[in-house]
DNA sequence: ATAAGATATAGATAGTTATCTATATCTTAT
DNA sequence: ATAAGATATAGATAACTATCTATATCTTAT
């Protein structure tokens, strides 16, 4: 039996990449598919760089993927990820209502 | 129509509560039911000051319950505040299935 | 009322994070 | 080959976080 709930640290990065008011905002944009950091930048008021940031945050936690698309870089959910982090809180969800 | 996801501050610190592997694992443990401190502790190889500044962040962003038993204060899941964090992952998994 | 055990608070500190400005790189059109 | 626009990186910095030791508080049994 797998136990989905060990990798606490994977889990924690999971948690760390959307701990951030900014990014689960972005999170959220990109359920509702890809978008380009310029388009995701027009949301806040934050800088360029800024975005980058954190956008470096969300796609290094595994849960946004990247890609180039001529001039721009396009984001979006990524699936592998999103359902790593659901199968996290689905599992503790199950033992809650057992318990 | 309310839309769950634009609680985004609230959502943030459901994350931050879960952004650190000792605190993704004590809530993990909290699912199968209620823990007193001193148990807990007996996990993890960090000082009671530590952990009670842990759960005082657990339960400062409303998924985590604690209630003082004689000499002990035990812990448990806050159930309203882990089916808001259930909501915000159901909301973005089900615009993501769309898109 | 005292002592013992459980938990919380205070204060210090090293490490991490979010943000900025300035600059670099990369892609495409001219 | 250059210029323009999009994105990334570097470097600085203020704010925040996780951790510790020392101490306080709170609860119960004696």
């Amino acid at each position: 039996m797998i136990d989905v709930n060990k990798n606490y640290s994977e889990h924690a990065l999971f948690m760390k990449a959307l701990a951030d008011e900014t990014r689960v905002q972005i999170f959220d944009m990109l359920s509702n598919g890809e978008l380009c950091a310029c388009r995701i930048l027009e949301e806040f008021h934050i800088t360029q760089p800024t975005l980058s940031y954190h956008m470096k945050i969300l796609c290094g936690s595994g849960l946004v993927n990247s890609r180039r698309d001529g001039v721009w870089v396009k984001y979006s959910i990524n699936k592998e990820g999103f359902e790593s982090l659901k199968r996290l809180i689905q599992s503790i969800s199950s033992k809650f209502e057992k318990s």
